[in-house]
Order: C-alpha cells, then structure tokens, then sequence
DNA sequence: GAGTGGTCTAGACCACACT
DNA sequence: GTGTGGTCTAGACCACTCC
C-alpha cells in the first residue's frame, strides 16, 4: 500500500439540480433487460455510475484515495447515506476499498487479490501459495484462434499478442497457460517488460496500459495431454489434465484477455467455492 | 411460491434493553478470528444472529414471511434502518428473499437456485438446463471412505447413506453423482422417497430434513474414466473426464452431504463466474 | 486534535402487491 | 386502501489513523 496515497480532486456532476429529494426518476417502467439510462433509476446507483465513470475512465488512478464521503455527498448534491451506498455496491464489486480512519481507494491488482480472485489452484492438502512464473514464448501475431476471435469480440486475422507462461508450485510445473491479447490494447507490451515485470500479470495490465480485470468467466473440462503440455508439465502424453478457458473482462464487460490453462490436476486442484462464509453468522 | 405464505409470529430478543442507541459494546479488542460471542459487535449483525437462530432452529420454516420490518424494528428495539441492514446481509447469504410489496421470506431451495447456485455443468455453446435425474443406487452403509469421513467430519465405519445418480442433459449422460449422507442427519430416507421426490435433492434435504444446504465448497481434477463411470456415462475406459467432489454445508458450516461428480466433458463444460456482473454499471 | 469511515437513529415519501 | 419493502434524508456519536 502506498504511503503518499494523495487524495486527488475529481469533478462529479450535482446529480439533483435543484432541491434535493424531489427529483426521482424512476426506471423505466417497461423494463427491458438492458441498462437504464444515466439519468434513470435510484440516485445511489446514479451516484454508483458517476463513480464509475470517473474511475474508469482513468480521472482517478488505482490506490488513489477517492474524496470523503462527506465531500461526494457535497459534489454530488445528495446525503451521505446515498453515498454510503453507492459506495457499498463498488466495494462489493472490488472496484474500492475502504480504510477506516484514512480514507477509501480505487482498488488494485495486488497479489493477495490475485491468489483469492484469479487463482484457483492448490495443493490437494489445501495449501494455498502464489505461483513461481516462468514466460515461455511471447509473439506478436495474428488471430487464427476461433474460440479466442469470440470471446475477444474480434474478428481472425486481427493482431493480437500470444503469452506462454509456466506455472510452477513448489517446484513442480502445475499449469501451462496460454494467453490471447487484443494487440490494439497492449501497444508497447515486449517480451522483456512481461519477463521482468515484479507481480502478477493483472499488476502489469493496470499499471502499464490502464486495464483492471474485474471479473472473468472460466469454463473447464477434462482432456488427455497433448504432447506441448505433456512436455511443458512432465507429465506423460495423454495424460488426463484440466483445461480452463477463462475470458477476462473489464469495465462495461470488455473482454481484454483470453486465456487456456491446462492443469495437472496429478497433486493439486482446481477449486472453487459456491458462495461464501456467512459474516458474523 | 406457496399462495398461502402465511406470516409467522416470532419471539425475538430485545437487544437493547434499556434506552437505544447507548449499550454499545464493541467487538473485543484483542480480536482473535473467531466469531463474535452473541451479545457483542455492531447491533445489526446482533440482529442478523437474531434472525439466524431463528430461521436456523426451524421456528420459521422456508417460505414462510417474517414479521415486516417495522415489527421487526418493534420487537428488537433497534430502528429499521438496524434491521434492514441485517437483512440485507440475510439476503446476501441467500437466506432471506425480498419481494416488495410482499414481504420478506426465508429462501427455499427451488430448481432456479439450484440451477443457479449449485449446479454448473452446461452444454459447450452456454446452453443451460435442468438435469434429468436417474437414481441408480441407494444404500445404506458403514462409512469406508477417508475423503468423505474427513469432508462430514466422521469416524470410518460410522452409518451413512450412499446415493448414485446418473444426470443426463438433452438425453445424453453427462454426470454420475456418489453421495455420502451422515444417516443420523437422514432418518427415514429411502430409495422410495428418493426415487419419487418431485424436485431437486436439494429441496428434498429442506423440506423432508430441515436441512438448508447453504453453500458448498468443490474441488475439481482431471481424471481417466474408470470401468463404473464409463459404463455409467457411455464414454471408454480411460477417456478423460473431470471428478468434482463437493462438501455441502448448512448452517454454522456444519457438512451435510459429500458428493463425487464425474463429468463427461466432450460437449459440455463445468462454468465458473469470478466475481458477479456489475449491478447497475 | 482533526479527519476519516462505521454505526445508529427517526422520520419521510415512493413503488408495488393484495384485497 | 392498507401494508409491504425501496429509497432518501439529516444528523448524531463512535473507532480508527495520521499528524
């Protein structure tokens, strides 16, 4: 965490012009399952959007304090409680993160999050670590993946940067990955920025081209090693192994990074928990 | 969504005794991780215990509404807004479901959530659909396998209850399902009862055993199909399938089910969503 | 001590559902 | 119409962090 987070000066539209309390939008009332309208809807999630925007489009960088609460109240032209809430949503989403005492901060991609949101491998035991990286291959090329065309929205023959990485635990390669960018997104990305880059890759994506991984969809299944993985893994071709797709997605569900991960599941699982912990149950 | 969703009365605890807004007793300060006792931290998780113990041990069964919030607010002696926070969190957790203008309901265990929450197998285009279920086996059993005795938290040779079904999509087999159930958790159940439940096991646990299963935790591997599964699910000795084992908790995540999945993924994927869609982005 | 987020209150009005 | 949850307000006090 940064010490000098300095508390930057964002301009937020008033989102009541005149007296507060009166001038409730209700969404539209034939509801379609788009989105509503910036204008429509509740003030805590029209003061949700205002924050947004002013996150996502880059007014305010990653572990930047945002202004106090009672100062969003005040630009904003709404009570601190619609605040709070807006503000409650964006901390459940991992876009903020409040301190008590020092302020709240556009949320960043640092390893602890990585290991609980991202990284879904660990040691049949339950033992949990981040991964060692090892980059295998880096290359500018371009598109010829169909699966990857569809979940990057783009169309082949489109250029588009291909990272191969090996993931070891403790020693042993655990998973070979294979990551698909969109070329127009990562302009300057070279193979010795990716090999010496300090944390994860989603550190770099943020603090390099401005791009932060909310979320990600993954589909798995079982397959037999082909002889890449069997080579990359040491395990034996045909081996059985899990193959993840993941597409990565970020703000308004752009997908930024597609990526196929095969896994030796031989000592180690892929795990995943349906919902979590009740707080304070 | 039972018509008749008559509208329990609870007895509840005042929490605050005398005048509100002053017995604040904050968490210990010396925080341990463990779970607060009852009668400290912030009021409205004191509430939200309030309201568990009360739907846990049964005197509010599921589907039935609680006390509106006013009433609430009036037998905790806490003001609403206290309550809504503990509902929220409720709802959250997915034990409490709102409907405005209705009231609020202790959540049931319908073939949505299930579909939702717990089951995550779909066709490799994303078309989902509910199983059609098979039971192939059912009998009951001194407890032989350590997986499942360290999952439920029992000694080998205790008495528990073992499920097979097979689940099949679009009338292709996909899932071969070995249960372990605790018997003493599960009097009473049959092969009968199980053949003949007209919904989800998961609605048969709630609303023949009073067991809510909550949330559950999974861990997937790759694996070759061995003589059973590939029998079961019409795929060749050896071929690449994924093993799913699941630990299914209830209240106080207490384990109530250990389930092994094998999944014949040739055309269809195990999905997992990091993270939810942005409300309202 | 000053400033921040965390909790709690008391009341108002709106949207929705049932009757 | 009556009662429910959904939203919003205005202000109070507490706990925490940093200076």
């Amino acid at each position: 965490m940064a010490l000098a987070a300095r508390r930057v000066a964002i301009r937020l539209p008033a989102l009541v012009p005149g007296v507060p309390g009166v001038s409730r939008t209700p969404g539209a009332p034939g509801a379609t399952g788009a989105e509503p309208g910036p204008g429509t809807g509740p003030l805590y999630r029209r003061a949700k959007r205002a924050l947004l925007q002013v996150i996502e489009h880059g007014a305010c960088a990653p572990g930047t304090a945002l202004p106090s609460e009672t100062e969003l109240a005040r630009s904003l032209g709404v009570s601190i409680g619609t605040v709070r809430r807006a503000v409650d949503e964006l901390v459940a989403d991992h876009i903020l993160v409040r301190h008590q005492g020092r302020g709240t901060f556009v949320a960043t991609h640092d390893a602890e999050r990585f290991l609980f949101q991202f990284f879904h491998v660990e040691r049949a035991d339950g033992h949990r670590e981040s991964p060692q990286v090892e980059l295998l291959a880096f290359q500018r090329q371009r598109l010829d993946d169909a699966d990857a065309a569809e979940a990057l929205r783009l169309r082949e023959g489109e250029a588009v940067l291909v990272v191969e990485n090996r993931l070891t635990l403790q020693g042993r390669p655990v998973v070979h990955d294979r990551l698909v960018l969109p070329a127009a997104l990562f302009r300057g990305l070279t193979e010795k920025r990716l090999a010496e880059r300090p944390g994860t890759i989603y550190q770099l994506y943020q603090s390099e081209f401005a791009i932060t991984v909310l979320r990600a969809a993954e589909r798995a299944r079982a397959a037999a090693a082909d002889r890449s993985a069997a080579r990359v893994l040491g395990v034996p071709v045909g081996a059985p192994v899990m193959q993840v797709r993941r597409t990565a997605l970020t703000f308004g569900d752009k997908p930024v990074e597609y990526r196929v991960s095969v896994v030796n599941t031989a000592r180690h699982d892929y795990v995943h928990v349906l919902s979590r912990p009740l707080r304070g149950g």
